[in-house]
DNA sequence: GAGTGGTCTAGACCACGAG
DNA sequence: TCGTGGTCTAGACCACTCA
């Protein structure tokens, strides 16, 4: 009923995909090459891709142009803690996850200074945080931090260590996820394809005293990314809820 | 640097968002057909029709077929409140949100017996909410709770009314939020194109006696919804953590 | 340079929607 | 029925990768 096309790309996309799952293409493996597969399953080039085209935006095939179409590894999936505990980036799930950071200064501007609450190019700091778990991106992070609040003479090689330390009592931290297509510099730098879509997490985070110390904005990709944010209602708050 | 493709499809794509967003295009109109905008940019109908699957994965064009290409409104953002307070749905930004309830009982299969914890058949009752704000659906929610937690005879013109007052006290709620698209149904039901990614969100609420008493699969379009979740520290959960 | 994917064409035929 | 979008074809030409 909900079946009303069967089309030709389903069709080999849904071969190609249970040939994967069961094993028969093995991950890291090079595809045939399209016109090979094209005249295996008696369709046309542009036919074909289509049909990898669908398998890409589910992110099981990555194409590398000029050498060919690969299965890809099996999804470990990264794990987004909410709540403010982690300082950028998502935990993998066996802990070999490297990190690199960037600190650049800038002024505020555009939605920035709406999310931090500050003037147009009141001075801003942004780390740049790229993580990796072995040879595949995990995780872009952009944080951006007024900069009297910034440590400032960290050298970067030990930033990573440094930062999660370095932060002001939080009050609130506010966790907005929503999902949208990447950005060109975004598909290239998480490796993903630019139709696969990523989840997107803005993180305000307020002191004590409401004065925002951080505004952070994650692209994590969506073929292997949740986020979990966990809520523990004592009865003082359910109480408080009412 | 970054612009290595200035595909045609790019360029075309790069003028209708343009004329959108400019209002020359307003929302609801229908566009020239395909074939007429194929000559007006000088190309071939599969090249005009891949420009416009790049607005429609963004939710910015709508095809209806045998009908047209139409600029979709302006999107209300459908933002998910985190947390558990909300029984099913998000909140729109106005108010005027209609749910249909639909109950249906069934025994746990699959991915459900491990998120309620319970054995495989056993009892449940499926609450399937499809909201909607105006004419536009807005979110789709499969509720999962243990028949016995769930309320019996109340006849279903009520449910909605009832569902946020039947649920006993929690403990725990957690929420994972993820994306992908959207299964055919899915896409049917939200109306939207099959592959603009949605928002997808499990809740699975705990009461204080460590039972899972409500299991909710989510799906929000992924071009108009948002999920929120704020986390207050107070002094002693911060001193908890550690 | 050989082989791969990336883009595009010009046109065919089918399926759906509205009058 | 007619105009619309949906799918597909056969092949051209370009760009990239790797030996």
């Amino acid at each position: 009923m909900t079946q009303p096309a069967p089309s030709r790309r389903h069709a080999i996309a849904d071969d190609l995909r249970a040939q994967i799952s069961k094993g028969h293409l093995q991950a890291g493996v090079r595809l045939p090459s399209e016109a090979q597969l094209a005249t295996r399953y008696a369709v046309s080039t542009p036919t074909l891709r289509n049909a990898l085209a669908l398998l890409q935006a589910e992110g099981l095939v990555e194409k590398i142009h000029g050498s060919g179409n690969f299965v890809r590894h099996p999804l470990r999936r990264a794990t987004y803690i909410g709540g403010g505990h982690m300082p950028n980036a998502p935990a993998p799930a066996d802990g070999a996850l490297h990190t690199t950071i960037h600190a650049t200064n800038l002024g505020a501007h555009g939605h920035l200074t709406a999310l931090l609450k500050v003037s147009p190019r009141s001075p801003l700091t942004e780390f740049l945080c790229l993580s990796h778990e072995g040879k595949t991106p995990h995780s872009l992070a952009r944080i951006y931090v007024p900069r009297d609040l910034a440590p400032a003479d960290v050298p970067e090689g030990l930033l990573a260590a440094r930062l999660p330390n370095l932060r002001p009592p939080l009050a609130v931290v506010q966790e907005t996820v929503s999902t949208r297509l990447p950005t060109p510099d975004e598909a290239m730098t998480l490796r993903i394809s630019p139709t696969l879509a990523i989840l997107s997490i803005t993180r305000v985070a307020t002191d004590t005293a409401g004065r925002v110390v951080e505004a952070a904005l994650l692209a994590l990709p969506g073929d292997r990314a949740d986020a979990v944010f966990t809520t523990h209602h004592t009865t003082e708050a359910r109480r408080a809820e009412r």
